[in-house]
DNA sequence: ATGGTGGGTACCCCA
């Protein structure tokens, strides 16, 4: 049975309902995980994706930022969210799909513009972030069982996951830090980067265009910051991905296009 | 080296 998951950084869910559902038209996934989301739960637009066929829906959102959610066309159970670093953002949901199959979407803090913790709270924060999912990943590859983690990390860990390795690396996102931060998480052992599977370097992958360059395509500087990982023992189910980047050119379009990936389950 | 654009909200935060 395949099973195609979702995960796109909208920013601002709903500015963007009509193109959300162009997207879920042309990909059908089975469960679209957002981040972004820029509303509180009261004015989500819930009975929009109801009436896209994704009635089972897992939020947690928050005035003005972040905002997380997983809609879905198949139920979704123990729906939760958590707080990371003491703090209540709404950066994580968790929920369980039929299979036994626990979903975590994320939305890793942008870590603001100076890439140094010691004047930057922001970039303190995402880096402690990262900290704290390296220790949950090492708690979660000791249970063991069907994961996938989905969402925008905001982190392009590898040189080819940047227009330019070195012109970014004082850029937050590939700062060496953050690099490290994430190969903390991977060193767990817990997951496996799903769309480096389907695209091993050296090829160049991007899932996000700056909004401030005049020509996002012709000059194609992007960044991979959304990722999809799947435990061990889902790596022989890894059927196929897609980044769709043709959404970036839509109208009104996202900086983050989105992923998916699509297991035989 | 700088500033460029976009969203939410309420005149400024965040990305």
């Amino acid at each position: 049975m395949p099973l195609t998951i979702a995960t796109w950084n909208i920013n601002s869910v709903r500015l963007r309902i009509g193109i959300v559902e162009q997207f879920l038209k042309a990909a059908q996934p089975d469960v679209l995980c957002l981040q972004e989301t820029k509303t509180v739960d009261e004015t989500f637009p819930r009975a929009a994706f109801e009436a896209m066929g994704y009635p089972h829906q897992a939020i947690s959102g928050q005035k003005n930022h972040h905002g997380v959610a997983i809609v879905s066309r198949l139920p979704l159970d123990r729906s939760e969210k958590r707080g990371w670093c003491g703090k209540t953002d709404a950066r994580h949901m968790c929920t369980v799909l039929p299979g036994d199959i626990m979903l975590d979407n994320f939305y890793v803090p942008a870590g603001g513009d100076e890439p140094d913790p010691e004047v930057n709270p922001k970039f303190a924060h995402k880096l402690a972030f990262l900290a704290e999912m390296a220790d949950w990943s090492a708690e979660v590859r000791a249970l063991g069982g069907r994961r996938i983690v989905v969402g925008d990390l905001n982190v392009a860990p590898l040189e080819t996951d940047v227009w330019s390795h070195k012109q970014l690396l004082k850029v937050v996102s590939h700062t060496p830090v953050e690099v490290e931060a994430m190969g903390r998480i991977m060193a767990a052992g817990a997951w496996v980067d799903a769309i480096r599977h389907f695209r091993p370097e050296p090829e160049k992958v991007y899932t996000w265009w700056s909004y401030r360059a005049p020509d996002w395509a012709k000059a194609d500087k992007g960044r991979r910051l959304d990722h999809v990982w799947v435990s061990p023992d889902l790596k022989p189910a890894l059927a196929g991905h897609a980044i769709h980047r043709d959404a970036r050119g839509w109208l009104q379009p996202s900086d983050h296009v989105p992923v998916t990936v699509t297991l035989d389950l």
